[in-house]
DNA sequence: GTCGTTGCAAAAGATTTGCAGTCAG
DNA sequence: CTGACTGCAAATCTTTTGCAACGAC
């Protein structure tokens, strides 16, 4: 049922964080796993970094901008550098589902802000709050599990137009 | 990239909630919709019942279960039921990502559980914390937003199994 | 030069859909 | 009876992978 075998060996959820921003810190990073720095690498974090934090993109989309400002990158080599860079910290996958997966930019790993979704027009809100980190640590404890990030909250929500319409037969958008 | 175009019109997230259990809120719900209660709607969420609150399974596995247990039921119809169960709000979609949705029972309005996930062998435990569903009213209520359901937190974690193997170079399961 | 990467095309997995037969109401 | 379902098979969409060419170091 799993459609994730193992390829890219770059799964040590517990890398140091990068710090972000600077090629540098990427490519002695990717050459401590004997990997190596690639345009395409570059370029799609650049991507993320220009996206700004807090943004997310599908595979899909991220590899029609690419395309659309003129890089020569493939979707396999998209999806795989999405994993690889997910697996280095550097972006996250969120799991907000209803058909593929979305990654932003991992911000400041201290910073941890979760969502709220407008089910129909799709506009998120982010928000912080700590009581959530603590609840998370507290379970994995008791669990003996081990965290690995700080999950996300998403929560489904109206946004305030859309709750607005709600009531009038308005069609989703 | 949408891959659900509108279909089933069962899709208004603001349904009332169903009087879980008994056959006969289904057949009204079903009616008042224009539509009917067949035996594999029935055992469909016969299916969930069973299963209890709280534990989840894929389109793949309720099919499963159901062929298991003698039922004739094909794949499409066990994901058009899925579907038609989720918008009328029976059922509840989860998001866990990592290749396949699932679905669970979507118990008393109150209940909140949370995921603890292993992102090695998949394991999940479940925990519920107050201080969550606190941060998500609070939040929702700060941006003016309207929640839909309370939001479940996924945790991306190691088991206590999977940590101790994560040093020692062994393959994932 | 070597070995990790890439692109391409094919494969695989998950979900949806067209259609003709079936059955709930 | 009639129109809503169902099963089946084919179609879609998303993600992964085998392999030969390519390029970072």
């Amino acid at each position: 049922m799993s459609r994730r075998p193992p390829d890219i060996s770059a799964d040590s959820p517990e890398g140091p964080a990068l710090s972000e921003g600077s090629t540098r810190g990427l490519r002695s990073s990717l050459h401590d796993r004997g990997q190596r720095l690639t345009p395409q690498r570059e370029r799609m974090l650049a991507l993320f970094h220009h996206l700004g934090e807090g943004r997310h993109l599908s595979a899909e989309e991220a590899h029609q901008r690419l395309r659309g400002q003129g890089e020569q990158v493939s979707l396999a080599t998209v999806y795989r550098t999405l994993r690889l860079l997910s697996g280095m910290g550097l972006l996250k996958e969120l799991e907000l589902a209803e058909g593929g997966r979305r990654f932003e930019l991992a911000g400041g790993e201290h910073r941890h802000h979760h969502h709220l979704v407008c089910v129909r027009c799709g506009r998120i809100e982010e928000f912080e709050n700590s009581a959530v980190l603590a609840a998370a640590e507290s379970a994995a404890t008791r669990h003996g599990f081990h965290l690995l990030e700080q999950g996300v909250l998403n929560l489904r929500a109206l946004c305030p137009a859309c709750a607005a319409l709600q009531g009038s037969s308005l069609a989703p958008s």
